[in-house]
DNA sequence: CAGATATATGAACATCTGTTCATATATTCA
DNA sequence: TGAATATATGAACAGATGTTCATATATCTG
């Protein structure tokens, strides 16, 4: 027969190698669990807010706000080879971050996400105050 | 001495390298300048977004929205490997997103940063709208 | 049609990033 | 003091990412 004793020795050995299904502080984990996001939202969260995550990224976009613009224009003002803001502007075209419109040989890109635009602005919001 | 011809040619070959001086709008870029971002800021402002753009870093910071956590159970409640937390944890706190409190060998993790609690929530929200 | 030019794109390259593995440090407890 | 254990950390590694270079495509213009 197993002591009462023995048998929480036991039980606490086996919590404290098995974290998974033995927190050390239950209630907190509970706690924490209401707001915790799956690994997929958390993925898909982390993609808009790398869509944001890069200077040459984010200055398009900022160039973007007020107006539309072609290509070679942003490549000039933002002091940036052509290819590289060509690249960018696909990989935001894929991400819906901005659409283009043709004419002639000239492509004028446009913001086309309100979401993004919003963190944008919020996050310029932050740098300004802090 | 150099034809007129020769000139022109040199000229264009000019412009075409420093588009920087020649736009193709020139009102649409003076547009586009009101809102722009310069270098730094922009730098400054992406470094902000990628604290945010690791799917592992957002679920820390939606475990810890509404409690404390010790590194041990943030592992157990994500199904992360505790060295891989650890090192995002070092990481975070270098962002001063989070701050630490030590009450023997465990240590309890706190967000510290109410503007990217701010933007962090606000992500949340377009997820859930979109 | 031929040359100029605005944009797109693929390959190569360097850099950055997140995880893993092994191990160190520090603290508790018997 | 020695075993157990919570956390930290350095090195190595794989995968992602952004730029550059060369070149293709498409359109205008004379």
């Amino acid at each position: 027969m197993i002591s009462t004793e023995s048998l929480n020795k036991l039980e606490t050995e086996f919590k404290r190698t098995n974290c998974e299904e033995n927190f050390i502080n239950e209630d907190k984990v509970r706690e924490s669990e209401k707001a915790l996001i799956d690994g997929l939202n958390a993925t898909k969260l982390a993609r808009t807010f790398q869509a944001l995550a890069d200077p040459t990224r984010v200055r398009i976009i900022s160039a973007l706000i007020n107006t539309e613009l072609c290509v070679c224009d942003i490549a000039a003002l933002l002091g940036v080879t052509q290819s590289a803001i060509s690249h960018q502007l696909r990989q935001m075209k894929d991400l819906r971050l901005v659409k283009s419109r043709k004419e002639g040989r000239i492509v004028f890109y446009t913001l086309d996400d309100e979401h993004i635009c919003d963190l944008f602005k919020r996050g310029v919001e932050h740098l300004e105050h802090g």
